[in-house]
DNA sequence: CCGTATCCGATCCGATACTG
DNA sequence: CAGTATCGGATCGGATACGG
């Protein structure tokens, strides 16, 4: 991923690193605690592993997640949200996932939002 | 701007209308109040015109700008947040703006900050 | 001041194949 | 299960010119 050299605002920093198509859907997948590679990838519809390690790999150089891997097979490794600044991105990814199911949910789109179990009723942004 | 038509989670309807590179930086322009296309211009470093307007018709698409033109010479319109959506929005840009400035604040780049006048000290995320 | 159109290099991302 | 490498089409975004 390209990465600008000289910032003129706060913004452009995390816009660089918030940008992957994926980005902001694994940090909200990990919110309830650390995952392995593979359940990510499963939890992740239609993603890659190329793509899934290339995009945790920028999440991690920025430090918005972290990494435990155990020796031994069979490998095992997991990916967690850091403190309190990979914490702190899921508060604006949340926000955002409220934002998208409120869209979805006036925009004849609650087919995706059934099939979740995500409730949209009685919701206000 | 490409956007899909199938999506398969609410935060993939964000990510898409949030994607170009300078929308952010629009939203949080736009925070305390409405603004001209050419204040807009001059606001934001580096921008160009073409790709304001752009931006700019990308954020009314999906709700989060709204527009007021006013007829005759010279033409004028302002830009604002919409609300409740667009300052919602606002909620998450804002976030993301303190991560990046603690994040400017704790690798050297403070230049840009001090540049900007703003203060990055007794802050935490 | 505001907005549209076109061209073109830079980049992103998916597919695929291969390793420990 | 976890990770790396390469290729190529699809997008993105900057420059530039033109029109209301």
């Amino acid at each position: 991923m390209k990465i600008r050299t000289d910032y003129t605002c706060p913004l452009e920093v995390v816009h660089d690193f918030i940008r992957g198509k994926w980005k902001t859907i694994i940090l909200f997948k990990l919110r309830n605690g650390g995952l392995s590679l593979s359940e990510l990838e499963r939890g992740i519809s239609g993603i890659s592993q190329k793509m899934l390690l290339e995009q945790l790999g920028e999440l991690q150089a920025f430090g918005f997640v972290g990494k435990n891997a155990s020796a031994g097979y069979p490998l095992h490794v997991e990916y967690f949200l850091t403190e309190p600044v990979g914490r702190r991105m899921l508060d604006a990814v949340t926000i955002m996932q409220d934002i998208g199911v409120h869209y979805m949910a006036t925009h004849g789109m609650t087919d995706v939002l059934d099939q979740k179990g995500i409730d949209y009723r009685n919701r206000h942004i």
